[in-house]
DNA sequence: ACATTTTGACTATCTCTGACTATTATTATA
DNA sequence: TATAATAATAGTCAGAGATAGTCAAAATGT
């Protein structure tokens, strides 16, 4: 365990767990903390912070130049999200479908614009053509599974 | 840290909503305001202002010279969506659903989690309590509805 | 032996700067 | 008044600076 790069994970990790869920560095100036070249900052990211570890990288360079790395599933949203859609019965009505998009939104779990999407794919109008007894059954499977697919990024 | 092209274009954006899209200035003024050389105001401009983003861009020389800055309603985006939506028939397989949902992102007019959802609330997996025969008229229903909410936001 | 880690040379991208150019308005002059 | 000079702006572009990315060789670990 005396490997620099398990170090520098743990480092990040711990920074990731701090910020809850986020964190930005400079990949000199971390570099230059564990006295270490630049690339090896991008060894790390690319062997332990991956898409199928449950992270999202995103990065720029030149002046003022960032390296983000954002804990997307598994955790904190991730494991919220199940929990709710395992709470989701069968059924949902349109309001019901709302409020709980609404604290998504509160929970800064999706984004506005997703939230408008969901609320329009859940909508009667957009469910009119299901015949009315089906309709809740219909709108719960969609909502679902728009939100497993929000469990994975 | 903080690039000053970011802070520019920051202070710019808040003029631009507290004037209700427009706004209009001095390169030379907001140089010095922010410290810099006056071709930065251009580099800000040229890079996050850009038609594809949504703006108009016009400006003058010569005494009394100006740089105005307009939101165009990012109607281009808003009238592709609507020419997509009438050209949507009443009826759309999973598949074809999501060759547009890949369109809009390669065209930059929705992001990744953004097509995510739609091809969830779109897939056959969620749409399994619909009778199949009645299935691709509730996905085109639901996909429309998803785009009408993109043309307001 | 094989896999993983570390290193560094080279590359790619983004930002900032300044010298030079272009355009427009204003003022002076014929 | 028409024209020329001057002042006041904004535009362009290439180079310098500041980061981050890539990849393969060397080192190390198992």
């Amino acid at each position: 365990m005396a490997r620099l790069s398990d170090i520098i994970e743990d480092f990040l990790k711990g920074l990731i767990i701090e910020e809850e869920g986020t964190v930005e560095i400079q990949r000199n100036e971390l570099a230059n903390k564990f006295n270490c070249v630049p690339s090896q900052i991008n060894y790390v990211i690319s062997t332990r912070f991956t898409a199928e570890k449950g992270y999202y990288v995103e990065s720029r360079r030149g002046g003022g130049g960032y390296i983000s790395i954002k804990r997307v599933n598994s955790d904190s949203a991730g494991d919220y999200l199940m929990h709710i859609i395992t709470s989701i019965g069968d059924r949902i009505s349109q309001l019901t479908s709302e409020v709980f998009i609404n604290n998504f939104l509160d929970y800064n779990i999706i984004e506005i614009r997703e939230a408008m999407i969901m609320k329009a794919a859940t909508s009667d109008k957009a469910l009119i053509g299901v015949p009315a007894d089906k309709r809740d059954d219909v709108r719960a499977a969609i909502l679902k599974n728009m939100l497993m697919s929000m469990t994975v990024l």
